[in-house]
DNA sequence: GATGAATGAGTATTCATTCAT
DNA sequence: AATGAATGAATACTCATTCAT
């Protein structure tokens, strides 16, 4: 298990910043364009409009531009759980959730592409979960939601609910828009996930 | 997206056959071993007690020695699922689908890495579902199942319902496998596997 | 220091050893024209009239060539020197020295280039003596003329005497087809160089 | 043959002296430490608590840094062989032959490594002899000492007999700090190296 | 003068694939 | 059919050097 790889050095100034970004939307275009085989570092300088050297100076190699990519992957993800369950209304578990899961369907459709790429190729990029923050992040979110919904659930342990309920969504959203047969209706598909979710959190199949 | 290879010749002699067994033997220890990465034909030939030229005379790329074992692996499961479902008395569906969760999960405790690589690094492998003859009948066989319990399920578009299924059971099965916390009990996990099933197909939410 | 780099495969075949022979004459070829700066793998390849794969088959990296070049220079001085010692009649110590003298600068006169980058730019490629067979077998071979004449000579220590022959030998007879100035008649220092040796031995000075 | 690398610009202020002193203190480590491959220009500019277009305002290239820490060197050994000849009173030419050696051997005892590098890996930047000021030098100092005791020494041409003296005392002297067997006692190599030169300079053994 | 971020040519090495035996 | 030596395209990564600040 590779520990999770750190830019070689953190950017602060405005123009390394916009570097960095140049470099991760370049490795992402090139990922989503040609999968990880037909990626190589220099392809990704050329794509971002700078020099290898420069992605050498803040990606200590081709495997970190895909953790990274994780990495915003992940934290942009928390930032969509984030805004859908924190402004809104009082409102019904199956509310928050059928939100969630519309929300992570529209992020995920923007680019399915280089959302297959990440997905499938590489998820054994991820580190072990505790050491990305982002994933961190947003297995609190969700905790945090059963919690305070706690009285409407079935499942006892909420650590465990809350991995079941992460696992699913994730596979569930990711196969959504990569793989659903095109016959199914994507409206039915969201209604179909969020059905999983719920039944399984109301539990009344016992 | 690569279409299916296919084997360059199929193997009719038995001692072809004990040379593909030994070949994808080798690909999955390997596979294993070293990851995607770490792995080559000619390693594997080795491992194999083989010639690399007698691997490209049974898989034509190093490709479809990974899509040989992911096939050889859904056929396997395939075998489980069907024997799970056709040699019982009658069961409740409850009972069906704890008993698949079960024995699939019995399945791939048996190689846990070798499943870890095929369903992290190499989904992608994966054939449009329709071109995997195993998959495919798995899918048939879930579908059938669903039918035998059409009036206790809620969902109504039942191929979307065997779709959801398979995808969840496919994910939560390797999760369970490969990344749940050990401080879960694996019972526990597995309890929570078929809750998540039943929740959706019995409708529990609604 | 670095450990003997050994070839991959021990050639057995007239063939295989056909291919070393080509890889390592181009290497020479490459060495003395660029310099170790500029030689190349690839180049070393193409002059041998070869791919680089093959380079790799034989040789597991590019500091092995050097090394290897090193070990082949030593077995023929060894060859040189064994030849000059051995088939002559009843000779003076100094009829003997004054022989290998000569014969090492013919030797070394073939490809001075080479040798000067061999020996300039490389001898931190020298194993430590003792796991280089062929220096070996030089030192051995010497030690044992002393020892033949060690009523006429002055050093008490032979071993010492040993080492001290065959580093001035090497540094001198380098010295003199690399670095000797034009001025200096070829003949004069080869002169020279048995007086200093010979200077040693006899004890000239005491 | 390359030509010898200059300073872009001579330091006159003390603080460029300082500053070219660090760089070539900071060269001389690492090329001890970790050898010419090792060895690059920024960790050099590092190492010297400088940045890397410091270097580069006084050092052209990198072999430059290389070219002059050897003429440092030479400069150095001149001082030690000209300290010795001049502040003695009246000796024999043995006696200054062997204060040479003791003084050179102390000297080259202190940073071993750097000397290896520098001898076996680098004598390649040698410049022509006489375009080194400091070996030039040395090379004059020599053959003074030879024309005062011309009477004592066998060798008729005495430019030759500095030629070889000089290489014989560089690559001995070497050879005894880096090379030498431990076997050997220090003093015991330190004599054998006055005999090799006495032995040649008094010409008994003709 | 000093800095150090950016450059990009250069190269060792791997490994899928072929094909003469 | 089987072999495995030979091939050579492909690629991650380094580091000497420059130049805008």
């Amino acid at each position: 298990m590779p520990s999770l790889p750190q830019p070689r050095r953190t950017p602060r100034q405005a123009r390394s910043q916009a570097l960095v970004e140049a470099i991760l939307e370049a490795t992402a275009r090139v990922l989503a364009e040609r999968g990880y085989a037909g990626t190589n570092t220099n392809l990704v300088a050329e794509r971002a409009g700078v020099s290898v050297g420069s992605v050498y100076q803040y990606f200590p190699n081709k495997d970190s531009l895909i953790t990274a990519l994780h990495e915003r992957h992940a934290a942009q993800m928390y930032t969509v759980i984030d805004t859908v369950l924190a402004n809104s209304q009082p409102r019904t578990l199956r509310a928050h959730i059928a939100a969630m899961v519309h929300a992570l369907l529209a992020a995920h459709r923007v680019e399915p592409e280089l959302h297959r790429v990440l997905e499938k190729e590489f998820p054994f990029f991820d580190a072990p979960k505790d050491q990305s923050p982002a994933d961190n992040s947003i297995q609190q979110r969700v905790r945090q939601l059963l919690e305070q919904h706690r009285d409407e659930i079935a499942p006892r342990n909420r650590d465990l609910a809350t991995w079941v309920v992460l696992q699913t969504l994730d596979s569930l959203v990711h196969a959504a828009v990569i793989d659903a047969p095109s016959q199914f209706a994507p409206s039915a598909v969201e209604r179909a996930i969020v059905e999983v979710l719920m039944g399984y959190l109301a539990g009344a199949a016992r």
